[in-house]
DNA sequence: GCCAACGTTGGC
DNA sequence: GCCAACGTTGGC
């Protein structure tokens, strides 16, 4: 099994708002970054753990965990030209663009804060505090995962 | 709102 | 294939 993490701005779509699907399942679109694409097209598999991160917003960190329920298949705000994800270049025999279904699991009771992750010396290697790192959608490895897991307590 | 750090686009 | 210009992300 692997581990993720996957960042939303909780205006646009929070924890809570997958938490309150019928089914507490979404589809992960809007993604339109080809590294964040190739791993949920290739790499994301079912029952995978995923952090659900806030971005931009008050106090940006990790709100909570949920997990993958379906692999990844054509994301169809591509082809809806109405959709602010639009994007006329791909097209339906070749998509271009690629979302998982996710599902809830749970809401930390406190937020695990970027702040304290960037003070954490055991997740200095870690993806989401690295310089410059922008990508939507990252792998997270095990020790790091174990560890955040033990901040939230 | 600022701006650093990217990623993408398009002229050449 | 290079690279300048431009657009976006996301912390602060």
């Amino acid at each position: 099994m692997n581990y993720w993490l996957m960042k939303s701005e909780p205006d646009a779509y929070s924890i809570d708002d997958l938490n309150n699907e019928k089914n507490k399942t979404t589809f992960w679109d809007g993604v339109r970054n080809y590294q964040a694409r190739n791993m949920m097209r290739d790499d994301m598999q079912i029952g995978d753990k995923v952090f659900f991160y806030h971005s931009n917003c008050k106090v940006p960190g990790i709100v909570g965990i949920a997990k993958v329920v379906k692999r990844g298949y054509p994301d169809p705000t591509q082809f809806d030209s109405t959709s602010k994800y639009f994007d006329p270049k791909s097209k339906p025999e070749n998509p271009r663009w690629i979302g998982v279904e996710v599902k809830y699991e749970k809401r930390f009771k406190d937020v695990i804060s970027l702040e304290q992750i960037k003070q954490n010396p055991a997740l200095k290697e870690m993806q989401l505090v690295r310089k410059g790192n922008r990508l939507s959608v990252m792998p997270v490895a095990e020790k790091d995962w174990q560890t955040i897991l033990a901040m939230g307590k």
